[in-house]
RNA sequence: GCGGGCGUGGUGAAAUGGUAGACACAAGCGACUUAAAAUCGCUAGGGCAUAGCCCGUGCGGGUUCAAGUCCCGCCGCCCGCACCA
C-alpha cells in the first residue's frame, strides 16, 4: 500500500460492489429482513450536504444490518413532481419532464460517487407513467371505497396565474410570484376522507414507540381532538328556514355567562342575510378577504356586525342573546357559530368591551376574585369554583370535570349533547397544475363523474404543452381534454386538476418493495418487506407527510393493496439535524451586507485568536491568498487593517444567499466520499444540527490518512514478530466491538465514531505481534466499513481479508474479553475524590473495604477521624464518610 | 396563549445516580526543517500559597453515602401549534 488516494480507491470498490451485485435487495425467506429507507430527494438538480448526511444515516444502517445477516432493502427514488419544475419552464423555456429527469440523472450521477449500498435496480421517480398509472389506479379503488369525494371548498386563487395556492405560497395577501391580491374563491375540489380516520390516527400514535415523542405530539396537536357540546340556541323569531343555530363548545360550564352568538362570514345564515341586506354582504366580503396568513390572523382586528336577530338562553329562556357575525369565527371549526362567554374568555371579553355587550359570571370564585375588567376570570385547572347558581349542586374544579359534568347536566335536561371533534379536516389534493399526477376520472354530461376504465390507466401527461399563458395548460388542450366517456361514450371532458404531490410521496415505501409491478403492490413482496424498519429524515416532515402516508397505508390496506401490518408504515423514525455552516458576512460602502462564500475566506491564528479574512482583500495588503507562508508581517498587518476581518455567524442553515454553502462534489474532489461520510457522522449527536468547518473535513482526511499510513506499516512488519501486549490489544479490540455496535445501533454515531478514533490510537499504540495487530485492523476496517466503506475495503483486502469487507458477517464481542482482571476503584471522602486503589476484578467487598483504610491517602485526609458508614459499589467506587 | 425541548471548557461534545470534560476541532509549546507546510510528541476547565488545596455542569433550594443526571422554584434560549370556540 502507498499513499492514501480516495479518488484512485473509491471508484475501484464502488465497481467491485456493482459487478458482485452487493446490494441488490432479494426476498430470502431463510433470512431476517430490515427495510431501511431515507426520505427520497426532490430532483432539484444539486445535492446538499444534508442529502449527504440523510442517506450516509441510512447507509451505515443498511450495511450494518447486511453485515448482521439480515435481508437488507435500500432504496432510492426521486418525488419528482411539483411546482419548480414548472415555474423552470416558466422562466427559462424548456419542458418540466426535461428538466426532471435531467435532474435526476445530475444528481444521481452526484450520489453515486458516496458509495451509499443502495440497490439502484429499484429506482423510480413519482413522475414515470408506470409510477402514477398505479397511483391513478388505486385512486379508483379509493373512489369505489368511498374514501374520495368532491366539494365546494374556499381555496387561495391567485388570479393572474390562475391557479390555486397554498397558504404557505400566500405572502401578506398576496401570490408569491405574481404579487396579485390573492381571492377567496369557492371551488370544487378533490378530497381524500382522512377525517374518516381521525381517532384512529390519533390512538394508534400511542403505537408508534420508536417516533421520536415530539413528532407524535405534533401529530396530535395536528389531529386536535376536543370534548365539548354542541348546543342549539333557538331564534326568537324564525328566519331564513332556520328555527335555530347550533353552537359548539368545550367549556360547557361557561354556558351561564353566555352573552352573545357569533358566526361565521361563510354561514348559511350570514349568507342568507348578505343576499338581503348590502351592508351585511359588504361586512361578510371583508371578512373573507382577511388572509389566512398567520401574521394576518395575529393583526387583525376583532371585528363584528350585529345581525339584529337574536335567541334565546337554552338554561333562561326569558332571557334573549343577540346574534353577531364575527371575522374570527371559522365555518371550517365546529358548527361556525360560537357563543360568547366574556365572563372566562379573553377573545369573548375584548369583543364584548367593544360592542359593549354584557359580562356575565358562569361560576364564583372562591374570594372576592369575581370583579372583571380588562382581563377575563380564567381559574387555573385546579382551582374549585362554584356552579351552583348554574349547575344545581355543582361545586368542582374547573377543568375536566367540570366539563363532563356539565355535558351530563345539559344532556339529561335535553340542551346539549356532547360531541368529541377533531381538527384535522379532509385533505384537499387538486391541484390546478400541469406537472402532476393526473386524476383519473372523465366529466360526462349524461353520466356525471365517471372514473376512468382502467385498461385506460395510465392516463399520461400530454407532452406538447405550452408554458407561454398562464393557468393550467391542460385545461387548453382539447385532444388530451376531449374525450369519450367511460360508461355512455358520450363526448366528455378529462379532469384536468392534477393531485398535490404530497399523494405520491404518501405510498413509494410500498411501491419500493415491487417497484417495476402492473399492480401497485405485490402481496408476497409487500409482506416480505414492509413495515418500513427504520425511516430517516427531516423534521419539516413531521406532521403533513408522515401523517398523509399513516392515511394511505390504511386507505391501501382497505382497497387491498397493502397488508394489515402495514397500516403504520414505519416501525421505526429518525429525524435528523441540519448541516450547517458559518456566515462570512463584510459591509460595502453602502451599508449593504455582503456574503463570502466559505472557499474565500482565509482563516490566521493570532495570539490564541481566529481570525478570518476574505482572500480577496489579502491582496490589498500585498499577501498572496494561497500562500501557506505566513510571516508575522502579514500577521501584524492583519490586525492592524481593523475592516479586513468578516464578522462570523456560526451555526447557520445553509443557503444560497447567504453563500455559506459547501458542494459535496467539491468535499469528495479534495478528500474522497469517506472522509464526507465520516465527518457528518462524528462531532454532533445526528438528532442535532452539526456544523460544517473546513479545519474539521481536513482533520478527518488526515485521521484516514493516518489509518491508511499504520496499515502499510502493519503491512511491512515481518510476519514472525512477536510483542507482549497481543492480550491488551486484543480486550481493546472486543471492547471497540461492543462499543461501535452499541453507538450504532443506538443511533449514536458520534460516539461509535469516538470509540474508532480510541480503538485506532489504541493499535498504534501497540506494541503487539504482527498477526494480532493484522487481525485487529481487519476488526477496525470491519466496524469503520458503514461509515467509510472504500477505505475499509483497502483495509481488509490487504490486511488478508476474504472476499469483500461489505460481505463480511459484522464481528461480535467475546463477552470475557470486556472485564479487565484488575480494576481501579476511586475512593471518595465524604463524596469527594480522595485517592484510587487497584484491585482484582472479583476481589470481595470485604477486602476490599480493608484495602481502602489502608491507603496511605486515605489515612492521611481521615486523621484519625473514626469511619462513619463505608459504601463499596463493586467494580465502581469506594466512598467513606466520616 | 398552549405544547415540547435544551442550558457542561475557546468550540462540537462524552458521562446505567458512582473518578465531570471521553473523543475530536481550534490554540499553545517542543522535535524535525535554512524556513514554512506536512508529520510526530507534549500541554490544556478556572483559581491559588502549584509534590498540594479550593472552586466548577444557567441560578436558588431539596433528596442521597454520592447529583450534570432525581425533585421543587426561578432565569435564559430554541422549536412546534394557534382567532380551534
Amino acid at each position: 500500500m502507498s499513499r492514501y488516494e480516495p479518488s484512485v480507491i473509491e471508484p475501484k470498490w464502488q465497481q467491485d460492489w456493482d459487478d458482485a451485485r452487493v446490494f441488490e435487495a432479494r426476498r430470502d425467506p431463510a433470512k431476517p429482513k430490515y427495510y431501511v429507507l431515507e426520505m427520497f430527494p426532490y430532483p432539484s438538480g444539486r445535492i446538499h450536504m444534508g442529502h449527504v448526511r440523510n442517506y450516509t444515516m441510512g447507509d451505515v444502517v443498511a450495511r450494518t444490518k447486511a453485515a448482521q445477516g439480515y435481508s437488507v432493502l435500500h432504496p432510492m427514488g426521486w418525488d419528482a413532481f411539483g411546482m419548480p419544475a414548472e415555474n423552470a419552464a416558466m422562466e427559462r423555456g424548456g419542458h418540466p419532464k426535461d428538466w426532471t429527469y435531467s435532474n435526476i440523472a445530475d444528481m444521481r450521477a452526484q450520489m453515486k460517487p458516496l458509495g451509499l449500498s443502495i440497490d439502484w435496480s429499484r429506482e423510480f421517480a413519482t413522475c414515470d407513467p408506470e409510477y402514477y398509472g398505479q397511483q391513478q389506479s388505486m385512486f379508483i379503488d379509493m373512489m369505489a371505497a368511498g374514501l374520495v369525494y368532491r366539494k365546494a371548498a374556499v381555496v387561495n386563487w391567485d388570479p393572474v396565474d390562475m391557479t390555486v395556492l397554498a397558504n404557505e405560497q400566500v405572502i401578506d395577501g398576496r401570490g408569491w410570484r405574481s404579487n396579485a391580491l390573492v381571492e377567496r374563491r369557492e371551488l370544487t375540489q378533490w378530497f381524500f376522507k382522512i377525517s374518516d380516520y381521525s381517532a384512529e390516527l390519533l390512538s394508534a400514535l400511542d403505537g408508534l414507540k420508536d417516533w421520536p415523542e415530539k413528532v407524535r405530539l405534533m401529530q396530535a396537536n395536528w389531529i386536535g381532538k376536543s370534548r365539548g357540546i354542541e348546543v342549539p340556541f333557538a331564534l326568537t323569531a324564525p328566519t331564513h328556514g332556520l328555527t335555530e343555530l347550533v353552537c359548539y363548545s368545550t367549556r360547557p360550564d361557561t354556558l351561564r355567562g353566555a352573552t352573545f352568538l357569533a358566526i361565521a362570514a361563510d354561514h348559511p345564515l350570514a349568507k342568507a342575510l348578505s343576499a338581503a341586506d348590502p351592508a351585511v354582504d359588504a361586512f361578510c366580503g371583508e371578512c373573507r378577504r382577511l388572509g389566512t396568513s398567520e401574521e394576518a390572523v395575529e393583526t387583525a382586528e376583532k371585528l363584528g356586525l350585529d345581525t339584529g336577530l337574536s335567541v334565546r338562553h337554552p338554561i333562561y329562556p326569558d332571557q334573549t342573546v343577540p346574534v353577531w357575525i364575527g371575522n374570527f369565527v371559522l365555518m371550517e371549526y365546529g358548527t361556525g357559530a360560537i357563543y360568547g362567554c366574556p365572563a372566562h374568555d379573553q377573545r369573548d371579553l375584548d369583543f364584548a368591551r367593544k360592542y359593549d355587550l354584557d359580562v356575565v359570571n358562569a361560576f364564583t370564585m372562591p374570594g372576592d376574585a369575581n370583579k372583571i375588567g380588562d382581563d377575563a376570570l380564567v381559574p387555573a385547572k385546579d382551582v374549585t369554583v362554584d356552579y351552583d347558581s348554574h349547575f344545581t349542586g355543582l361545586t368542582l374544579a374547573t377543568g375536566y370535570d367540570a366539563i363532563e359534568a356539565s355535558i351530563d347536566w345539559m344532556e339529561a335536561r335535553g340542551l346539549g349533547t356532547g360531541q368529541i371533534r377533531y381538527r384535522l379536516r379532509d385533505w384537499g389534493i387538486s391541484r390546478q397544475r400541469y406537472w402532476g399526477c393526473p386524476i383519473p376520472v372523465v366529466h360526462c354530461a349524461a353520466c356525471g363523474v365517471v372514473p376512468e376504465r382502467k385498461e385506460n390507466l395510465p392516463i399520461e401527461l400530454p407532452y406538447d404543452v405550452s408554458f407561454d399563458k398562464p393557468g393550467n395548460p391542460l385545461d387548453r388542450h382539447p385532444t388530451w381534454r376531449d374525450v369519450a366517456c367511460p360508461t355512455c361514450g358520450a363526448a366528455a371532458r378529462r379532469e384536468t386538476d392534477t393531485m398535490d404531490t404530497f399523494v405520491d410521496s404518501s405510498w413509494y415505501y410500498a411501491r419500493f418493495t415491487a417497484p417495476h409491478a402492473t399492480t401497485p403492490t405485490v402481496a408476497e413482496d409487500a409482506d416480505y418487506w414492509m413495515n418500513v424498519d427504520q425511516y430517516i429524515g427531516g423534521i419539516e416532515h413531521a406532521i403533513l407527510h408522515l401523517l398523509y402516508s399513516r392515511f394511505f397505508a390504511r386507505a391501501m390496506h382497505k382497497t387491498c393493496h397493502l397488508p394489515l401490518k402495514a397500516i403504520e408504515p414505519f416501525n421505526a423514525l429518525f429525524t435528523q439535524g441540519m448541516v450547517t455552516h458559518e456566515i462570512y458576512k463584510t459591509t460595502d460602502a453602502n451599508g449593504r451586507p455582503v456574503y463570502h462564500l466559505p472557499e474565500d475566506v482565509r482563516k490566521f491564528a493570532i495570539n490564541g485568536n481566529v481570525v478570518t479574512v476574505p482572500k480577496s482583500r489579502l491582496a490589498d495588503i500585498g499577501v498572496d491568498p494561497d500562500d501557506p507562508e505566513v510571516s508575522q508581517e502579514v500577521l501584524d498587518a492583519i490586525t492592524l487593517v481593523s475592516d479586513l476581518q468578516v464578522e462570523v455567524i456560526p451555526s447557520a442553515k445553509m443557503s444560497k444567499s447567504k453563500k455559506n454553502v459547501v458542494d459535496p462534489m467539491n468535499i469528495i474532489a479534495a478528500f474522497g466520499a469517506d472522509t464526507a461520510r465520516w465527518f457528518v457522522m462524528s462531532d454532533s449527536p445526528p438528532e442535532r444540527d452539526v456544523e460544517w468547518t473546513a479545519s474539521g473535513a481536513e482533520a478527518t482526511f488526515k485521521h484516514l490518512s493516518r489509518v491508511w499510513a499504520l496499515c502499510s506499516r502493519i503491512g511491512e512488519m515481518p510476519l514472525d514478530h512477536k510483542g507482549e501486549g497481543d492480550d491488551d490489544l486484543l480486550r481493546a479490540m472486543h471492547r471497540a466491538i461492543a462499543e461501535v455496535t452499541a453507538g450504532i445501533e443506538g443511533f449514536a454515531f458520534n460516539k461509535a465514531i469516538a470509540k474508532l478514533y480510541e480503538f485506532t490510537n489504541a493499535i498504534a499504540r501497540a506494541s503487539a505481534s504482527t498477526v494480532v495487530l493484522k487481525q485487529t485492523l481487519r476488526t477496525l476496517a470491519q466496524l469503520m466499513s458503514p461509515m467509510t466503506p472504500h477505505i475499509a475495503e483497502s483495509i481488509w483486502k490487504a490486511q488478508g481479508g476474504a472476499g469483500l469487507c461489505a460481505q463480511a458477517p459484522w464481528p461480535k464481542a467475546d463477552p470475557a474479553m470486556l472485564v479487565d482482571d484488575t480494576v481501579t476503584l476511586p475512593i471518595q471522602i465524604n463524596g469527594k475524590r480522595r485517592a484510587e486503589i487497584s484491585v482484582p476484578k472479583d476481589m470481595p467487598a470485604a477486602q476490599v473495604e480493608k484495602l481502602a483504610l489502608q491507603n496511605e491517602d486515605v489515612i492521611r485526609f481521615l486523621a484519625g477521624q473514626p469511619v462513619k458508614k463505608l459504601i463499596v459499589v463493586p467494580g465502581r467506587i469506594i466512598n467513606v464518610v466520616v
